[in-house]
DNA sequence: ATTGCCACCTGTAGCGACTACAGGATCAAG
DNA sequence: CTTGATCCTGTAGTCGCTACAGGTGGCAAT
């Protein structure tokens, strides 16, 4: 059983160290022990937990969303019904975010080629910015 | 041509009035003319500006973008190269961004999928938070 | 002309999720 | 026992707005 000084714990999982310090002050990360001086000293279990903290993020898991993963007992705990209820809700949000963007795509792809020629005193980009909200 | 109060212009618009006055602060909007008691008067122009700004902050475009495709001319002046090139700048953000976010639906899927089943001591959720990041 | 009332004004503070100091204390190595 | 890296707390900054607070302007009815 390790213990790791916020520096190494930050060069450990690449979180800043302001942002270690930042989850343990909002709740997400557990407060860790301290020496007689008063220096943070992390064990396993939070390099464990920041290195959770910091995938989930990555995977665009929400802070809300981290933390309820963690209340249900973090990695440490089994899986449960609502482990999955939240992954289940966060693809739907990927799936509607993909949807919406690849509209967005087609939109621009269009324009962007309609405006290929050199037009010059008529814009498909500028038009598509001026026409009302579809 | 018309005159705008502050809130009309917000009406017409949806753009809240707070968000209006922010982006004659920030450079975006033109600042208007005023009353004699100091309150906004917005013309035509404004409108068609602020229209202009909303649809393409809709549209993903970063406010440095708008401020970009504003500088050129804006609304009123024609096409050229550059607002093509801001338009395909972006495009190719929304391609990469809809990529990730397959990347992210697949694994997310296939966990969900692995994890339909109850077990309970062993969860492909969790596991997949514990990777290390791909 | 006065009252009433909404719309508007400026300026400042809040949001979320960090990030970046400043100014001082502690730790570990030599 | 000194040095210098690391760490501490607390506060303020970031972005793109949003939301007040406390005070005027504008206009219709009385």
């Amino acid at each position: 059983m390790a213990n790791w000084s916020i520096g190494e714990l930050a060069r450990e999982t690449g979180v800043h160290i302001e942002t270690i310090r930042y989850f343990e002050k909002v709740g997400l990360l557990e407060a860790p022990g301290r020496t007689e001086g008063g220096h943070r000293v992390f064990g396993d279990r939070h390099l464990r937990s920041l290195k959770f903290i910091k995938r989930a993020r990555e995977l665009g898991f929400s802070p809300q969303e981290v933390r309820a993963l963690l209340d249900m007992g973090g990695p440490e705990d089994a899986c449960c019904d609502e482990v999955r209820d939240i992954a289940v809700h966060h693809l739907e949000d990927v799936r509607r975010k993909i949807k919406d963007l690849k509209r967005l795509e087609d939109l621009l792809a269009s324009t962007v080629d309609r405006c290929s020629g050199s037009h010059v005193s008529d814009c498909a980009v500028i038009d598509m910015l001026e026409e009302p909200v579809g």
